[in-house]
DNA sequence: TATGAAATATTTCGTTC
DNA sequence: GAACGAAATATTTCATA
């Protein structure tokens, strides 16, 4: 079953900010609350809202500094890859990460502290692995936009 | 005031699942239900909660397409480059946006429905636009890992 | 100032229409 | 989708340390 354009309202407000008490946003999208609480409700259920999060500062926890690191694999066996993507998913100050087309084959995000705390994760993610054949590292000096909300509304 | 460890723990609680009743965080974090209702209040109220949101599974909603997009600017007045970091801002498309230290000087998370919007965010963004050296496109073909929780514990 | 326990208010859930 | 009562949950108040 598609979403509808009442869907599209509860996910764009819920986006912004599920504390949001049902009552309010059930008159935000012109729906009784009994009704809206069960689109909500099966929203979640069938994985369109896969789950609610508190966003946190990264600067007031102390991990202000974002990187940006685009790296260059050798074009060798998968399972060499395997291991690297494994080390990719074990690091906390790793939040995304993507296969990529292009020249670089995968793209970093970090969240990091200090920029000690990147030299170990360059050294855990790429030393001694002689599928990295090199990797370029940007970071943030000055962050424009960051959102979470997935634009769902025409 | 800095954030002790119960701090944290909670952070990280909410962090994974903001739905979590209070008695069930309260108890997973050692403290009686009021205080740690308070204490989550607190950290709402400093900003190191910015907000709490619902994660939007992006292919659910039809915009499973990723891409991170590199920008080279021409160094000249800061007045145009303004105007670009506008336009970046008001692109609903664009997840994330940083000015960056190295070769490229904005990078740019997109997440998009279709090829074709991306051809419109393109023009929009770059078309005309002298400041706009060149741009690199790179589409994510695999997402390895996507997160939103900052590591707030040591 | 921080905590915990009890009282109150609100939200959520099941049932019925 | 609406209306209701019952259960669960959150918020406020107040006493204590």
């Amino acid at each position: 079953m598609p979403l509808d354009r009442i869907d599209r309202r509860i996910l764009a407000h819920l986006q912004e900010d599920a504390d949001i008490t049902n009552a309010a946003l059930a008159e935000r999208v012109g729906l009784s609350p009994s009704t809206c609480l069960r689109r909500v409700q099966r929203l979640k259920e069938t994985g369109v809202i896969r789950r609610t999060v508190a966003v946190v500062d990264a600067e007031a926890v102390g991990r202000g500094l974002t990187a940006v690191v685009e790296v260059q694999l050798s074009h060798h066996g998968a399972p060499q890859r395997q291991d690297f993507i494994a080390r990719v998913r074990q690091e906390p100050a790793v939040m995304q990460a993507w296969g990529v087309t292009g020249e670089p084959d995968v793209i970093l995000v970090l969240q990091l502290a200090t920029m000690s705390e990147y030299q170990g994760v360059i050294e855990r993610l790429f030393a001694n692995d002689p599928l990295v054949e090199r990797f370029y590292t940007y970071v943030a000096v000055e962050t424009y936009k960051s959102r979470t909300a997935v634009p769902v509304e025409a």
